[in-house]
RNA sequence: GCCGAGAUAGCUCAGUGGUAGAGCGCGGCCCUGAAAAGGCCGGCGUGGGGGGUCCGAUUCCCUCUCUCGGCA
């Protein structure tokens, strides 16, 4: 079996994960799309040191925020870690809220063969409307699903198609995931929308108590790799130290971003409907909660 | 106390004698190699209280309350 346990930013996750862990004989793996990079703790609320130890953690802090990365490379790792999880003869805990990362593992993800080098940024640079229209053309398919307006995606089509000569439509058809070998267990923590916001205005402020600024200043001295730049906080931050707004508001951006990006994780886990939900009031114990999911998988055997 | 300006969406504010918009905020959604990214959709409102004119008032008039300036 594995089992998942995911959620929206500041809900809490590390806390129950490190709780259920112990009693599922788990080890925990990062389903986080930041906190796999290294010298991003504070920004990324991190577990601190006393939870790593207490029980095994993968896929934390292990990449360079300077080196290109994405979903395939973090699922490679991801399964490999499963492996050796369960050559001990311990159960995988993932626990993150990278929704892309979750079901690149649950469903899969298409597997593809090399892209041209330097051809994603050739078509990056030319016009919007010029990249639709030519994937019109060569993948309809794709075309319908992809708005105008995602460039990105666009790009991602265009990029496929031009490197394999196969329509990323048809590609994306052939996956495979865990859910197709093993029994999967998703639970997703929700709370009061209200008290969730509070819960990441208040992290963020624990976030500059800790040490933000100073992390945030050497991170931005260094040639971040396009993903490891966009980390909540960091653009906000730079545009601080650039003298372009005070500190107040670029406080008050990120925890503002930070109540999006919950938005948004909250609409992507909704519509998947194995998602066990697990309410955490805001005064539940970590404890407690583990337990209530934790009755949850002695239920469902 | 007097004079002036104002009171419209969560906030800042626009506008009109035929029940109202904009920006920000907020809500909903999409997502297959940048995903803490990227994209789409949605006004969410007893127009400060009361009275009057009018077929009809958020808009005009009176009054009360409050806010902000200025003078005392």
């Amino acid at each position: 079996m594995v089992v998942f346990l995911v959620g929206p930013t500041g809900i809490g996750k590390t806390e129950v994960s490190v709780k259920l862990a112990k009693k599922i004989g788990g080890e925990i793996i990062s389903c986080d799309s930041m906190q796999i990079y290294k010298d991003m703790n504070i920004i990324t609320s991190a577990p601190r040191r006393a939870l790593l130890k207490s029980v095994k953690h993968h896929l934390l802090g292990v990449v360079s925020p300077q080196k290109e990365w994405n979903v395939s490379a973090y699922r490679r790792l991801a399964l490999k870690s499963v492996k050796e999880i369960f050559s001990r003869g311990r159960t995988p805990l993932f626990t993150g809220g990278t929704g892309l990362y979750l079901s690149s593992l649950v469903d899969g993800i298409f597997e593809e063969r090399e892209t041209l080098p330097g051809l994603r940024a050739s078509l990056e640079a030319l016009d919007g409307g010029i990249l639709a229209r030519r994937l019109a053309k060569v993948d309809p398919e794709a075309s319908k699903k992809i708005h105008l307006h995602d460039k990105k995606r666009i790009v991602r089509a265009l990029e496929v198609y031009e490197s394999t000569g196969h329509p990323i439509s048809a590609l994306q058809k052939r996956r495979n995931g865990l859910a197709d070998t093993h029994t999967v267990r998703i639970f997703c923590l929700s709370m009061d929308r209200n008290d969730l916001y509070a819960r990441i205005d208040a992290r963020v402020e624990k976030m500059f108590s800790l040490g933000l600024l100073k992390e945030a200043k050497s991170l931005l001295g260094r040639r971040l790799s396009r993903t490891a730049r966009y980390a909540i906080g960091l653009r906000e931050l730079k545009s601080y130290f650039k003298g372009e707004i005070s500190l107040d508001s670029a406080k008050e951006l990120i925890k503002r971003n930070s109540r999006r990006y919950a938005k948004r994780q909250l609409t992507w886990f909704r519509k998947d409907k194995r998602i066990i939900w697990v309410e955490a009031g805001r005064r539940d114990a970590p404890e407690r909660i583990a337990g209530r999911i934790y009755s949850l998988l002695k239920d469902g055997d």
